[in-house]
DNA sequence: TAGATTGTTAATCGATTAACAATC
DNA sequence: TAGATTGTTAATCGATTAACAATC
């Protein structure tokens, strides 16, 4: 029996955020390929087809293991359930929205993320034309109502759709309530405990990229 | 007269994307400084509020030219109006919409664009249901009236909000007719002539990173 | 076996940080 | 002027690409 408790176990190699940030697209040029019956695929021809160069997928992929085997490639299938397995979506992540606006219905409405095994279990509101509704089947809330849901239920994710000049307090209150991971639309950095995961999306910084990019063509 | 015709200029530098992605964070930290009245700020104390380096700070700035003063730091209202302009804010950026669904109407109701010189001025949609609504004040057009609109209209943006399916043909489309930059919120990668501009904003890639984070901490 | 392609080491490239002279 | 802080060069660090021996 080989001793592989936490205290022995050699520490998990850290992966740099750049490659963390790719594998989600690898797992998506996998699943069409695995749709389009394609069995087996090399480093190459992936690169051609992603536009990325074949050393490093080779890297990346290496970082969690030796998924491939010589003068073959990778096979598509294995290699996609791998990637979903380190990437968690072996499993069912539930997820609560909070802010019941168009931003938080529209998450809710997202096919894609029930396929890859996310899962919305509640929205919150303060809205009292909001709270009561259902969105897919899903339940809107009232806000006082959070911690008795948190607490009778296993959830871990945050999605924050709700006004700036909320967020903080909200961000706040759920960690204490145990939210483990925060999926941020708020144009707001917060101050947590470094052990919570932030996972931002501005988009309005995203478009302003586009702009600057538009902009800055015609000098 | 000095020379500076495109031809006699020096090419512009080109500001590697890595710069260009903090702007935006800047330009909204600058302007909450500014909204509580602070006058100058130092790299140094910018950094801590910001959580990166004073050096970082300098050395991005200063791709775009000399905005401080030694001893003094940096005004903060003439920095926030120099930002806005190097991010192509200064203007009114118009934006279409094409898919109304609760995203495209999420985007539409978002009010931090406006604040920001972003105007939707038209959302497109197949659905007979929701052609003719307005959202916001802005309509809802046919999807088949994209080319008369465009034509009449001074847009360079255009967000793709609609299922995957559509997305590559109606991408295509929109470049035909002139689009110069997507704003892509489809989970698909196109194939378009290069100066075409493509902001990818990938929801379910986005959950994903977060989602790894979760499960690779608990090993 | 010969050919193909991986896994991995080494080389290169680019981005970040440190240091400091210039200057307000 | 002395102190503070920039703009910018130099040093370091990390990520990407190239190369190739291992091996299927």
């Amino acid at each position: 029996m080989t001793d592989n408790t936490a205290a022995s176990r050699p520490a998990e190699k850290v992966i740099s955020s750049a490659v963390i940030k790719r594998l989600p697209r690898y797992y998506r040029y996998l699943g069409d390929l695995l749709k389009n019956g394609v069995v087996r695929i090399s480093s190459k021809e992936l690169s051609q087809r992603m536009n990325v160069t074949a050393s490093q997928i080779r890297q990346d992929l290496n970082n969690f293991g030796g998924f491939g085997q010589q003068g073959y490639g990778y096979n598509v299938e294995y290699l996609y359930q791998e990637m979903g397995k380190i990437l968690g979506l072996d499993q069912v992540n539930n997820i609560i929205i909070v802010g019941a606006g168009n931003l938080g219905q529209a998450l809710a409405n997202n096919q894609d993320f029930d396929t890859n095994g996310f899962r919305i279990i509640g929205l919150f509101d303060v809205n009292p034309k909001l709270i009561g509704m259902t969105v897919k089947g899903v339940e809107v809330y009232d806000i006082d109502q959070l911690e008795e849901f948190i607490n009778s239920h296993d959830v871990k994710i945050a999605a924050l759709t709700l006004p700036k000049a909320k967020a903080s307090a909200i961000a706040e209150k759920l960690v204490e309530l145990g939210i483990k991971a925060l999926w941020n639309f708020a144009p707001v950095d917060y101050d947590l405990p470094e052990d919570v995961l932030v996972e931002n999306v501005h988009l309005s910084e995203s478009i302003m990229t586009l702009s600057y990019r538009i902009h800055s063509k015609d000098q």
